[in-house]
DNA sequence: CAGAATACCTGCGGGC
DNA sequence: TGCCCGCAGGTATTCT
């Protein structure tokens, strides 16, 4: 999926359109995502008005009048706009009509996004309420990741993506950032010093930022809300990169597997400690 | 308890 | 051309 540089990009792009617009009907013609869609969503969002759109982690929340419906993009999810009523493709799971014509259509092939709602606070649903901090806030620090990796023996790489610590850092972002703050993805947390975690906030902050500007990352299936491609891979140093040449230093760069999640470091520029 | 493995699902590219 | 394998941006849940 989008990670959270291409989440951000899709809420600033669909925003403008849905935001006090009331919905005049709802389809869905797939109800099996990663978790079944509500049976009652149809009558949640019948008339409901959109009052305002936001973000938390990748969690895309759209607070009504009724209460608030989110949506995950999970691997391969997409928001698009639509102004007139497309034939639905294969994967086009659901419809939302608005009053002012247009369409947010949810799209998702590998069905691991979500569709959800409460009546509750969203910031207490259980997905929403656990989650770690953001990570272009303040609050995340060297500072704070020093506190709380006294002792873990994790590698750092599944620690900055455990969302649990942080929000937002994917596997593309992960690899990137540790790749500038020349830290070797398998390093265990507790040998890093409160520098070069510092260095490592500042780089995951920095890659973000950038591909937030740069409209996301495109491999193959993300495209943003008008169906166009993020250019942010036309920045990545590692990732995707394996058997190609380091951009500092010209060692041939590294492939491996943590969690299940292939990574590609420079051997000589990030060492393990 | 921390940390690792598994599960969900479809599509695509590469090798044969 | 077609089949089989491995791999893909996430993350809750289950295991050791």
């Amino acid at each position: 999926m989008p990670e959270l540089p291409e989440v951000e990009t899709t809420l600033r792009g669909i925003k403008e359109y849905v935001e006090k617009q009331q919905i005049i009907k709802v389809v869905i013609r797939k109800r099996t995502l990663r978790w079944p869609i509500d049976l009652e969503m149809e009558s949640h969002l019948q008339n409901a008005t959109v009052l305002q759109v936001t973000r938390r982690a990748k969690y895309l929340l759209f607070s009504t009048d009724k209460g608030t419906f989110i949506f995950h993009l999970g691997m391969t999810g997409r928001i698009g706009i639509l102004n007139k009523p497309l034939p639905p493709k294969k994967h086009d799971h659901v419809d939302i009509l608005f009053a002012n014509k247009l369409i947010l259509r949810f799209t998702d092939a590998r069905r691991f996004g979500a569709f959800l709602w409460t009546a509750e606070n969203v910031y207490n649903h259980y997905l929403i309420k656990s989650l770690g901090i953001e990570p272009l806030s303040v609050q995340f620090s060297g500072r704070y990741l020093k506190k709380i990796s006294e002792n873990k023996n994790i590698a750092i790489k599944r620690f900055i993506m455990d969302s649990k610590k942080v929000v937002g850092v994917g596997n593309i972002y992960a690899a990137e950032a540790l790749f500038l703050a020349n830290i070797h993805p398998l390093t265990p947390v507790k040998n890093l010093s409160l520098t070069q975690l510092t260095k490592l906030v500042k780089t995951i902050k920095v890659v973000l930022k950038n591909a937030i500007i740069t409209g996301g990352t495109t491999l193959k299936d993300y495209l943003n809300h008008e169906g166009k491609k993020g250019y942010f891979y036309l920045h990545l140093k590692v990732y995707g990169r394996a058997g190609k040449p380091c951009v500092k230093c010209g060692h041939i760069l590294t492939k491996l597997c943590i969690a299940n999640r292939s990574t590609v470091y420079c051997k000589a520029c990030q060492t393990l400690l």
